[in-house]
DNA sequence: TTCAAAACCATAAAATCCCATAAAATAATT
DNA sequence: AATTATTTTATGGGATTTTATGGTTTTGAA
């Protein structure tokens, strides 16, 4: 699987439809689910997506850490119980539930964030305020990452 | 993958398309992906630059670390939110983005500068004040490092 | 029958491919 | 070593394809 990088900005249709980024269509060829997988992040006010198959590793290292561990088991709670496996369209687009855009704050636009093996869905101010907010944070840990001057 | 060494300074055409130095697409040569993945680099005015193996590699090192590590997942949103993937075209060239162009203050032309694993892309008057200021670091530093003459 | 979801069709803008050429670098020949 | 031939590069512009986005029709479940 080729990895999920850059950031696109997209807009809802009138019918909630939205192009999922062609580059990340691509990097989900190949997977056994000609769709992906969404669900709230519990870090951040936005959606977080991925493959199917990466649903899955996910599933093995929860397996891994046994069985009757609570705090796995609010964890895994949520993250299967509100994942949404959302087809791709002819044209590649999804229609994302209403619960997650409301988790997120998206309205009209959406931004696609890539992060690696998997990506992020965000409401695009908010999304641009938490970047900002993580660079502050990278340069207060480490004082040297400083641009320009 | 042989490493990206020397310098040189090539042209934007009106399309944005800029070569990519042979000896540097020599360097990609064989990688998976055929072409390079561009950021902003965090530390200057100036575009980073490397193989999609090497992106591979970053996000191999982040699933290690844990899903809950947040001074590397400020790290990691920056990155591959930011990196973008960009093909070789027939000829060997590639089209910067517009905010990456901005970020370097590249205009009509740029600088690729070897780095080794890696490579950056430079506004080349900002490249050559840069690397005047190196020197007059390094002489401030280590006064009998004589140079030249 | 109704209404939402899915399939289908259309289009403008953007990205990519394809061909051509001149400059530079390399190799071959005298 | 000097000159010529050949290849590789960098660069330019037109043609083609892909992509995002909008609308319409069909399906199918309630």
């Amino acid at each position: 699987m080729s990895l999920f990088l850059s950031s696109y900005e997209n807009r809802l249709d009138t019918k909630g439809r939205i192009s999922v980024p062609a580059s990340f269509r691509n990097a989900v060829n190949g997977d056994k689910f000609a769709g992906v997988v969404l669900f709230r992040s519990f870090t951040n006010n936005c959606i977080e997506g991925m493959t199917m198959s990466r649903m899955e590793q996910m599933a093995a290292a929860t397996d891994k850490m046994g069985v009757f561990d609570s705090e796995l088991d609010d964890l895994s709670a949520m993250l299967f119980a509100d994942a949404r496996p959302l087809n791709f369209d002819v044209t590649g687009r999804v229609v994302i539930p209403a619960d997650l855009l409301a988790h997120a704050g998206i309205t009209d636009t959406a931004i696609f964030v890539g992060r690696g093996n998997s990506f992020q869905i965000w409401n695009p101010d908010a999304f641009r305020m938490a970047q900002e907010k993580s660079l502050q944070n990278l340069r207060a840990t480490r004082p040297n990452l400083k641009i320009g001057e």
